[in-house]
DNA sequence: CCTTCATATGAATATCTGTTCATATATTAT
DNA sequence: ATAATATATGAACAGATATTCATATGAAGG
């Protein structure tokens, strides 16, 4: 049998009014999922090094591999996707390429989420 | 041939400093690894609408099936993952279970994110 | 007790994602 | 030019993840 999205609760009246106040007040649809593919940068392990590595200082690329004892190539992936998402910058010297944070809210995201876990 | 992860940038004085002051403030791995499984929490499009639907008010399962337009069974996987982490907590009444955000990092969370998308 | 309804759960599948390997690009020095 | 070095890129593979389908649990009503 296939589940039909319109029939839900047999139309509980008690919700609906609760229903059509979010449908309201739901940001649209794009919106949303920029949000979600911005987090979703934030959630793998090597980029929040690397992000937290860029906190102190900027680094080159060989550096940041060094720090995070991974493969220069898969930083350098890591480092593409942040740069795509404009949440680190990068400045060229020669044969080096330095990385640092592009902005003061992804500072402020991750330290928001640390204060979730502390509890 | 084999990448080391030792051998990098052959050594290069200036930066040797920076890579050690890194290391020494560089969190513990596993908190670090916790912080990106939480943002990959938010990192799901079905989760962020799950997050901003539950802003306005409490909403059971099926009333959060009704606004996304999708199955109670996807809904409900989802919610689990969301308790989980606790980002939601639940309140039983009968034969309906109401969803509600567990605390205001969630909000503020969200918040942070959708400013450094308004750039 | 038996049915109905709301929710949860487990297995299966299709898609997505991170790393590796091989190689390309670009800059500097010889 | 040629070699060496730092970084980037593309294809491939392995592991993770979201949804679906089928079914289980659990509460309320007859």
């Amino acid at each position: 049998m296939n589940q039909s999205e319109t029939e839900c609760c047999e139309v509980m009246q008690i919700h609906e009014g609760a229903v059509q106040k979010v449908n309201a007040d739901m940001p649209p649809e794009e919106l949303l999922y920029d949000l979600a593919e911005l987090f979703k940068v934030f959630g793998d392990s090597t980029r929040i090094k690397i992000l937290y590595a860029l906190f102190e200082s900027e680094l080159c690329v060989c550096d940041i591999a060094q720090v995070l004892g991974m493969t220069q190539t898969a930083v350098s992936h890591q480092l593409r996707v942040l740069k795509s998402n404009k949440l680190v910058k990068f400045r060229k010297e020669g044969k080096n390429v330095f990385y640092s944070l592009d902005d003061d809210h992804v500072r402020r995201i991750i330290d928001q989420g640390m204060e979730h876990l502390g509890e």
